[in-house]
DNA sequence: GTCTATACGGCGATAGAC
DNA sequence: GTCTATCGCCGTATAGAC
């Protein structure tokens, strides 16, 4: 009824609320978190400068808001498409290769992949998992759960690995993973326009070669870390 | 004669540029550029305010300074064992194992790596590295001349492979490494402290037979990026 | 319940006094 | 140069409008 002769209204409550984020998205992206003023997001988002500690509390909380958002949404494609693959493979072992495209691939399809939220969003998820204040304690509260099936599978995929080579090994993947996906432009520069950092299809392709040679090669049985160096 | 007296002297003025530098590193890496105040560095280093300006300049040429400083010895370090590994394999080609090692070995080589200051401009590389507004810029006015140098010999071991190619896999590499010398504690959290983000030696090894097994993978002849997904 | 206006104590920035 | 007065912006809390 009132929706309904809705023309140049003032926005909803949930649309501020998204409003709130998306600019607390973009900024803390750009600036981090010690970069940021509640205000000037207020001020991005065209709210009073109370409102986001009304819908989301202090400022930290805001953060992890910021956060969560998408991370649910990813989470639960990536499970998705491992569940997928597991299951497709059953009941034999699942390649290492169609775990790594079920970890990436969801980056990538996700219809609005191109708009700015998104792009923020990866930006603002190299930040968190590249800052010795941050990565410890974010990164595992959230995406924990969700890489610790994909472990699994890996495990399952590479039964004679060593539990330490899976978790070196991830955490390079994770490195090259969100470098890439912050797009910042450097891979343009040092290929001077050779590459594009934009073009994520193309990362996508390079980055399962990549890793899944890099989990092949150091989870193999025989690749300990010898005494010496 | 005056510097022969002293004791308890107040610091020279080496002492007192170094101080910044070292404060300005420590809190750069912890809060980002946009996170730290001229006056917030000048309290952790002890000096006036005034002189970080006299010395450095303006903010920005501080954060370059703090930069440079560690980038020229590491750079040196990195050249000098490249041009070894080279001259080692003349008239032959050098394998990309060889070169990998050339280029990871110097990050925990120097004699003072477990000092705070290295690590803290390690943290501080991944943050530039990782941020749309530093990565493109700063990356490149600090490591591409010894980057190209990099990828030149990776032409030379990987005669076949496409430019293309080698710069997709050092991009990678390169997330890999910043994130693994950043030191977050996040692998420490993961593997519920059966890998030490502080244990170089360990990351060393791992990122040796990851990247190289990477970089053949990718940069085999018929490793196309197909129309296809 | 949703939101605005405003206030508070704290700290950083600037500039004039010494 | 060093000190300090003052101003403005900080995160956060709260009272009250709607």
């Amino acid at each position: 009824m009132n929706t309904a002769i809705k023309r140049q209204q003032a926005p909803s409550r949930e649309d501020r609320r998204t409003r709130i984020l998306d600019a607390a998205e973009a900024l803390f992206s750009r600036h981090g978190y010690d970069g940021v003023t509640l205000r000037a997001i207020a001020r991005s988002a065209g709210v009073d400068v109370a409102l986001a500690n009304y819908h989301f509390g202090r400022k930290r909380a805001l953060f992890d808001a910021v956060l969560l958002r998408r991370a649910e949404v990813m989470n639960a494609r990536r499970l998705a498409d491992l569940e997928a693959c597991l299951e497709e493979a059953a009941p034999g072992r699942p390649s290492v290769e169609a775990i790594i495209r079920a970890y990436l691939r969801p980056l990538l399809t996700i219809p609005e992949v191109h708009e700015e939220g998104w792009k923020n969003y990866y930006a603002l998820v190299a930040y968190v998992n590249n800052s010795p204040q941050w990565g410890g304690i974010l990164m595992t509260q959230f995406f924990n759960p969700l890489i610790d099936r994909f472990i699994d599978a890996l495990r399952l995929a590479l039964p004679d690995a060593r539990d330490e080579d899976i978790y070196w090994a991830y955490q390079f993947l994770s490195g090259a993973l969100t470098l890439t996906f912050a797009q910042t432009g450097r891979l343009d520069e040092l290929s001077r326009g050779l590459c594009r950092s934009d073009d994520l299809q193309a990362a996508y392709e390079h980055m399962v070669g990549f890793v899944t040679a890099g989990f092949e090669r150091v989870c193999r049985a025989d690749s300990g870390t010898p005494a010496g160096q």
